[in-house]
DNA sequence: TATGAATGAGGCTTCATTCAT
DNA sequence: AATGAATGAAGCCTCATTCAT
């Protein structure tokens, strides 16, 4: 059925290459065109390869997709808990917490002009780690007691926008010494919850 | 042909009356789709009409998903330029805000389960005033001089998330109280801009 | 996605012609390759249509080898049913259901170089028939008793085969007296059931 | 890197090995899958060996079916025409051919759900033969004289029908004698040709 | 010889869009 | 103004096949 092809060159990568080649093109892509607005092929296309090898790699869109996520949680999620396990006052907390995540995007780079937040396991799973640590953290006194659900939410809200700011250009040191003292005195003033 | 024309009947307005039959459909879709996972055929399949109906109206899905959010502006950018234009107090300034926000979150109740943030022009705009209102309130004393642009960024972090915990359930006047908390003491600590 | 396509002519047949347009080119299609040995494709090269409408009609090749088989059923099998239902003697039962077939295989005219039986339900549904038919004919004394299942086997395999030779020319009545004679004088000489 | 070749072992026949592995997994899933429907990545999935491997053996999936029907041929020819020659009545010769023919379709042990008769050079010969021994037969007295391409063709009929029944279970015996009974009774009952 | 990563043709299907009615 | 059949580009994916190792 498919009897005549004219193969061109090959094996100039190893397999983790070409796998990485992929990844990278599919981080670059997803930033741009957000999730849903990509295609396996936009993803090819910002590849040398043939579409086929795509498929020696990944499954689907999704699966790629997955990939990257698994290793950003693999990056970030480590150094987020390790920065909020040594905190020792609240200050410390909140911005180990804000720095490590603005280094993080910086780091990825992902110019995206769509932003998009899937609800994915990792976004899930970040949020409720941030939701134990704060419980964590109320608990233990280091931050005053409030409702813990409400205020994961509210951080993660002036993380993820002042995030892109840091991307846009700002300062990290000076993004994330403006996004602690907001909090902090936020927390201060909060209803008990 | 013309048989079911009778003259002075009221469905001369079918041709206003299509085009809301069409946005209708396209919010609930986009909500449901998400932008770039919706399709015109989505939309159209959504509603009784033609698929060529559709084009009698909106040349492509970008058009129909600009004139929703047109609707949206009209709605809630007034709302919102009311509200802190009359405000006297940051608190007041800062509740007025948040209220009206999660209200119309409330009111478009769309429980899109994909979170998408196209910097459409309406976002943005959006944006700008928030960043304006805020500069002309540091101006007047309302609020505490620091970076306006950072403080919009952070405000309208904690406006979208705490909007997600609305949608799934909380009381507005309970978010709004705790958003109206988190900003207004975390402003009073912010470093003066 | 697709903003880009420049529609060429149009509605020159109605919806029914072309369904017929794409079911007679199926048969054709079917016929040289077979029903695996087909693809899509291949049935819209073998049409003046363009590869949507396809879909528009069919949504797979399994549905319109269906449909085939389904005009088929509806002219062969109640001229069978009708050919046995009147038989009065054996040699009627026999030859009215030969002659039949080997009509009805010249009618359609499907010069296939391949011979594919697909136990599809429209054969399997014929065969069931045809072994009723015999049990009832042994029953009324029409035909001898003996093992039904394998005699409509065998007769099945006869008609079949000989189908080929009428199709490649042979003369319908020489071989329906030839098949006749066969099975007449065969099923008298059959071990009592 | 020759490590593992042991002078002397009995690895050195691996060639023939691996061809029989190939040929032992395509009449495997031929028989499952179909002629079209199958395709050299299912053979080569049904094996432990590698793709390239393959090309090694077979230009084609081609080349293995007809190597397999080769096969086949050498097995079953030589069998019906010995029995056929020996035959010293028209029961004998009869009998004989069918029973060679149930006997090597149930060691086959294809249980295939699709029954194509690609009108292979295989299969155009075994009637071809099928066709000349009848002839001969005729000619000597063995079989009464009438046309020998019809009664070949209803034979191969009978018989291809008939081991479908034999794969399904029935006793090689018991359809051999049935067989045997219906064609003997219908070619002394069939008209001089 | 065997391997298996890479290739790209080609099959399947959906989509946006047109235009005769 | 509304319809919906037709269109063909383009997305998805699998396949046969090659060839560096």
């Amino acid at each position: 059925m498919d009897a005549k092809s004219i193969p061109g060159s090959r094996r100039e990568l190893t397999k983790t290459q070409t796998r990485d080649t992929i990844l990278e093109a599919a981080r670059l892509v997803f930033a741009q065109l957000g999730f849903a607005g990509t295609t396996v092929r936009d993803i090819i296309r910002a590849t040398p390869l043939a579409s086929g090898t795509f498929y020696n790699y990944f499954k689907s869109k999704e699966q790629v997709y997955q990939a990257l996520r698994d290793e950003d949680a693999l990056v970030l999620r480590p150094r987020l808990r390790q920065a909020r396990a040594t905190a020792t006052t609240a200050e410390e907390f909140l911005s180990a917490s804000f720095r490590a995540f603005f280094w993080f995007e910086v780091e990825k780079n992902e110019t995206g002009n769509e932003r998009v937040r899937l609800d994915s396991p990792e976004v899930l799973n970040g949020f409720a780690e941030l939701r134990q640590d704060i419980e964590k953290a109320m608990a233990t006194g280091l931050l005053p007691k409030s409702d813990a659900g409400l205020l994961a939410a509210a951080l993660s809200g002036v993380a993820f926008e002042l995030a892109e700011e840091v991307k846009r250009g700002a300062e990290v040191e000076k993004v994330t010494a403006f996004a602690t003292a907001l909090a902090l005195g936020g927390i201060g003033a909060l209803p008990k919850g």
